[in-house]
DNA sequence: CCATATAGTGGCAATATATACAGTATGCGA
DNA sequence: TCGCATACTGTATATATTGCCACTATATGG
């Protein structure tokens, strides 16, 4: 991040604690009547060099669209992990990508073993029977190693989905858990098939309930 | 705070996280699109309601001027929760008695709602079409209130067990989630059922996977 | 001297947003 | 049966907000 000046830090500061206060960013209006501008013109001007100078980031049209970067910065803290959860993957995107981060949550590192590495919302009812519906989030321990009987999250060209493995010499077969889907049968030198890691717990919240 | 509707959680559900995720609260709009309404005026309902339960503040003319209220603010994080792990539950016992504990996790405050305050051990595979297995952690909100249709934690004599509840005039049915279990069905003002709380979330963890 | 960054005032149009009003439908307790 | 809470659709409007334009002024490096 470029250096800020003193009063881009202001503004900087403005935003962190109205932020803090109420609960939502500030509009210009706010920012400007706070520091005391006649213009919110000025307010946007601070905007745009905050966000050039990547203290922050600007939604385009949306009202108080202001985030503030480094507010979550680190992503561990003390002993807890900060998990991020993984939604709709985006093609071509590797998993962890920002844009396809739709949560973090901290969680107790006892609670999976080995370490979870982040959290992916499943799709779809194919593994219904091991106890894994549409919605849940799947612990996922990154590793390129499984082995045969494990339940694995596996990217197939642009698709990622969570399946159980089997090992069958030089093919390798992605087991459903539900009658109602098909196994798929992949050539394991296949270049289509990345074994993303290894599923080590699963938690449902809400809905799916 | 009043106890929230099942739709009214999976709103304040959203809320929560498209601000951890945006850095700023959503719109009617938003919340409209994300929650599959055609009209912005369900989302308003839905947030006069949570403002009335105290759930949330809303202040009035701003816009996104959405306030979850304890949850954490601009990117602090809030204290995390310690939930203690019961297992299996002593005859004649609280099940939040001591003896009961079988370890504490820390979880993130977010992740469950209404809150949970402990996670009960299943036992037995009852539960297992609702994609609950034995050996999984069900989250459980403490409350004697619970609705035709939820997951609740009921005590039954001697017995803890985990069922879906349906109200039927002065009967109340305790359905298992599996065709080779029996439905239980028992007076509502009998002594001996005690509804303990309802599920609002399951963890697996380990070798039941 | 010129381009560029900083730090503002002032105004305005397009659109994002909150919020009121008018309905429909269901379940629940009195 | 009535009233009330829940859970929505659909329309409309006032206003909150962004984002652009024109303009002034100071400082800094090439």
């Amino acid at each position: 991040m470029e250096a800020l000046t003193d009063r881009q830090s202001e503004v900087l500061r403005l935003i962190r604690e109205l932020t803090e206060v109420s609960g939502y960013p500030p509009t210009r209006a706010e920012i400007a009547e706070k520091m005391g501008f006649r213009s919110v013109n000025a307010a946007e001007q601070h905007l745009r060099a905050l966000e050039k100078k990547g203290a922050i980031d600007i939604s385009s049209g949306a009202s108080r669209g202001i985030r503030v970067r480094d507010a979550r910065s680190g992503g561990k803290l003390g002993r807890l992990l900060e998990l991020p959860v993984i939604g709709r993957v985006a093609a071509g995107a590797p998993i962890l990508a920002e844009e396809n981060i739709q949560a973090r949550y901290q969680l107790d590192p006892n609670l999976f073993t080995p370490r979870a590495d982040y959290l992916l919302r499943v799709r779809g009812m194919s593994m219904r029977d091991a106890g894994i519906l549409e919605g849940d989030l799947v612990a996922v321990h990154k590793t390129p190693e499984a082995r045969s009987g494990q339940i694995v999250i596996v990217r197939l060209g642009d698709e990622v989905t969570v399946k159980r493995l089997r090992r069958r010499g030089h093919s390798v077969q992605l087991e459903p858990e539900n009658p109602e889907f098909e196994p798929i049968e992949v050539d394991a030198r296949s270049e289509a098939l990345v074994i993303e890691g290894i599923a080590v717990g699963v938690i449902r919240s809400g809905k799916s309930l």
